[in-house]
DNA sequence: AAGATCAATCAATTATATTTGATCTATATG
DNA sequence: CATATAGATCAAATATAATTGATTGATCTT
């Protein structure tokens, strides 16, 4: 029985969350996303990034599952997905709980 | 007042984690040393890792914070700091928590 | 002291990711 | 229907990171 709602993770998905997160720009957009919902256009204005960048690091985001997005018009807002975070959260509590027995000794 | 013992860290220091935690190799020494302390030769033929590969990723995890290491005699024994691992969980959950906030619409 | 072993470091190569500018699609507006 | 705007995508160029093999420094052994 686990106790948070957060699913448990795999070193692989742990992986692949960690290195779309490892990124200043995405660090920005995750940021940005952290109060609420967003339009690209608004995100774009506010970091001051260009279309085509910002679009790329969505990309990149969107495809690791920590955002999702939906059209309205011709914008679309995306949102941050707090799942992926959660269990990234989750995993690295998990690992740091049990690190502290000593070695045996080498030789 | 904070709940946990692990320290507020700011979006530099996540951004720095993050990426020291984002690769394969690292994650795989990473995983080794969760359950204590071990010294290189010993990470060098569980891992199955050329040595001075092994040796450059301890050096990435151990910048970051994550890792120290004692030698004794010939040998060098590293083991995880948990506090990093634990300052990037409370961060990353204290991005998730206000997410959910609807965007203002665009035009 | 000479040789062996553990591990760090360095330089060169290779691999991966990011940026840029252009192009393309879809929706909206006159 | 023609034009404008939002955003995605693509290919080329650039930047960053990882791997490799050789070398070096330290500690141990005989």
């Amino acid at each position: 029985m686990t106790i948070s709602a957060a699913p448990q993770i795999e070193t692989e998905q742990a992986r692949a969350l960690l290195k779309a997160l490892a990124d200043p720009l995405r660090l920005q957009v995750i940021g940005a996303l952290a109060g609420g919902e967003r339009c690209v256009c608004d995100l774009a204005s506010q970091l001051e990034l260009g279309q085509s960048k910002l679009s790329f690091h969505l990309k990149v985001l969107k495809q690791a599952g920590l955002l999702a997005d939906r059209q309205e018009g011709r914008w679309i807002y995306y949102r941050l997905q707090p799942e992926g975070l959660d269990a990234l959260s989750l995993w690295l509590r998990t690992i740091s709980a049990n690190c502290s027995k000593p070695a045996d000794p080498c030789p």
